[in-house]
DNA sequence: GTCTATATTGCGATAGAC
DNA sequence: GTCTATCGCAATATAGAC
């Protein structure tokens, strides 16, 4: 296996063994055989399997990063709202895994979870609570509101909509081509909820 | 310790270590530790570390058998949405590590998601499911709303709240007192929502 | 029912040859 | 940079004394 490649292959192996059984779930030996390599190339390129994990985790969340861009465009506050929304969904759609590491830190925390994870989360909510402050002043919102509850409301419908596949696969729809019908209702519901 | 105390001791022990940790986070040793027994009571009681993970899962998922008598109440259907909502948070409070179990089953699933977690799920989202369809009879609901999105939209708002607690602690106040400002705020954007 | 002692297996990590 | 071999440890589970 040459040079660089050996790393980016355990990488890509140890993205789904990682998130479908946890840090503690899977071993060195299962990671290396997943990737085809040799296991002691786990501890030679990350230091162990935590460093493997923490590796994982820092390309998983790398892609939270454009999130910020929405808040400078010159639109109206719910369509930034509904730029959120899709870029949701369409990172979940691209990168299957990331919701997993995200809930799996969230419920059963590691080392990870304050130098990677929480610090991810706390910049999406605040772009959201920022996007509602700006919107507060020059859109039709209703008296009242509570900007906290209002954005974790808006968050909450699209990503349980995910977290819950694995469970109601048989009784909801899941399929991609559902997308957008999806997006239009939690708009729908999120935007008659918010306006006067 | 004196018999079905030391049963009961072990299970009320490795409730917050399996919620905090997952199934692999935890040792036979830790549990017996924490449970002030000798680790043999494990096996002895429950046939090993699984078997007390299972009875475990299936204590905390007991509580979600009171919701069917929801649907059965003479209210309206947006009372009935109401009232799950209020029995969500109520749970929440009661059982602090119920949430854990829920989402950590659904990230990394063991052999008890099949079990016990999954059909208990899929119980309360087809409640859910069939109070929406008895409601489009006689509620003022609006055209084209689809009803899975639309519960789990509900379903979405309150339970994500709880989930992202550990990560924004610091930036929403998740405090009990504002509990009832929660609900009120849930419940205004989905009736709004989905209203005429 | 509860204990001690132990059997057995699998783990993560690394030394050292190439 | 990659391999083999192995070290040391911690895991679960249980046999057998009391």
């Amino acid at each position: 296996m040459a040079d660089n490649d050996c790393r980016e292959n355990i990488i890509a192996a140890a993205i789904p063994l990682f998130a479908a059984k946890g840090l503690n779930g899977v071993s060195v030996r299962e990671l290396a055989g997943a990737a085809g390599v040799n296991l002691s190339m786990i501890s030679y390129y990350f230091g162990g399997k935590e460093g493997l994990y923490a590796a994982v985790l820092s390309a998983q969340f790398a892609v939270l990063d454009k999130l910020g861009e929405i808040k400078q465009m010159d639109i109206d506050t719910l369509q930034k709202f509904e730029l959120y929304v899709r870029a949701t969904v369409a990172r979940y759609r691209r990168s299957p895994y990331l919701l997993r590491f995200y809930t799996s830190e969230l419920t059963n925390p590691t080392a990870c979870f304050e130098t990677i994870v929480k610090p991810a989360i706390v910049k999406v909510v605040q772009i959201l609570l920022d996007t509602f402050t700006d919107g507060l002043g020059h859109e039709r919102f209703r008296e009242g509101l509570n900007p906290a509850d209002t954005v974790l409301a808006l968050a909450g419908m699209i990503n349980f909509y995910f977290l819950l596949e694995p469970a109601t696969a048989e009784l909801v729809d899941h399929a991609p081509e559902r997308d957008e019908q999806l997006i239009g209702h939690i708009m729908d519901i999120f935007t008659r909820g918010i306006l006067k």
